[in-house]
DNA sequence: TATTGTTATACTCTATAACTATA
DNA sequence: TATAGTTATAGAGTATAACAATA
């Protein structure tokens, strides 16, 4: 697409001032554009983006199957099926939880661990669309986004 | 999550210099919170994110099945049943190339256009986590976001 | 009785491969 | 022969609902 993307359209579509839907157009574009650089870096290690996903919540430490489902904002009957995969894979254990015999507790496998980490260092998202910032600008792009993020989630990823 | 998540994570994981990694994970959450408000507002018009990606492709007109493709970087095939679906519901018309009758140009309906417009106007990320930015951080993020934008895609969406 | 996780079902999105109809 | 789109198939992710085990 040409300027026309986020020069024309806002303002047609949008009843924003001008200054906000510009920067939401172009928020959503470098956003779609790092979700593909995502999607490819997890492809590469045979992840799909959720697998990664639940690799990231993971390394934190063990969460029960409830955890992951919020996590992934999804009902929880979808985790039996997501983590019966990544369990074949070798990439997390599931163990009951001693204390609640009805929770299980899922942990990444060194593998998994791995596997995310692979993915995460892969995203070229840092040396491309980044690395046309200086070091002055980077500074700036990361207060104005340190005042964007959410209190709560989405959180690791 | 709290700050441990883009404070201490990538140290760990990542070979990058401190204010890339830092920069990276916090443009990452942002991405996921902007990606779920989307989703949500997607959802609230019975459009599934694919769907609203090619609605809002075929905002600046009629585009072969091809394009679609190329647009939400995958298969052809699936094109079809995606198509069907919008088709079925009057979203889009799929009509014939009079110049080359192999292709088939799909054209958002005026639901079509009304329900993509619906979702990008009904995003509370303008709203929220950018209504906390003044004109003047407006401006300077607006700035460098427009170095980062890729030269070609995504695009609209 | 409430909660955690599971199973069953149906739907959307995805890639692969074989097919058709045009060119 | 090459290209646009289709069909068939298998797999991943999704929501809903009914269920088992545990609390």
């Amino acid at each position: 697409m040409t300027d026309v993307t986020y020069a024309e359209r806002p303002a047609r579509l949008d009843r924003r001032d001008p200054l906000t839907a510009q920067v939401l157009e172009l928020f959503w574009m470098v956003s779609q554009a790092f979700f593909d650089n995502y999607d490819e870096a997890a492809a590469r290690h045979d992840l799909t983006r959720q697998q990664a996903f639940i690799l990231a919540h993971l390394l934190s430490g063990p969460k029960p199957m409830r955890s992951l489902a919020e996590h992934l904002k999804c009902e929880p009957s979808n985790i039996t099926g997501l983590v019966d995969r990544m369990e074949a894979r070798g990439l997390v254990t599931r163990e009951p939880d001693p204390e609640d015999r009805r929770v299980k507790n899922i942990t990444a496998t060194d593998l998994g661990r791995a596997s995310f980490e692979a993915v995460w260092s892969g995203l070229t998202f840092a040396a491309e669309p980044l690395g046309a910032l200086s070091v002055r600008e980077r500074e700036t792009l990361r207060d104005l986004l340190l005042r964007m993020v959410p209190a709560d989630g989405p959180a690791d990823g």
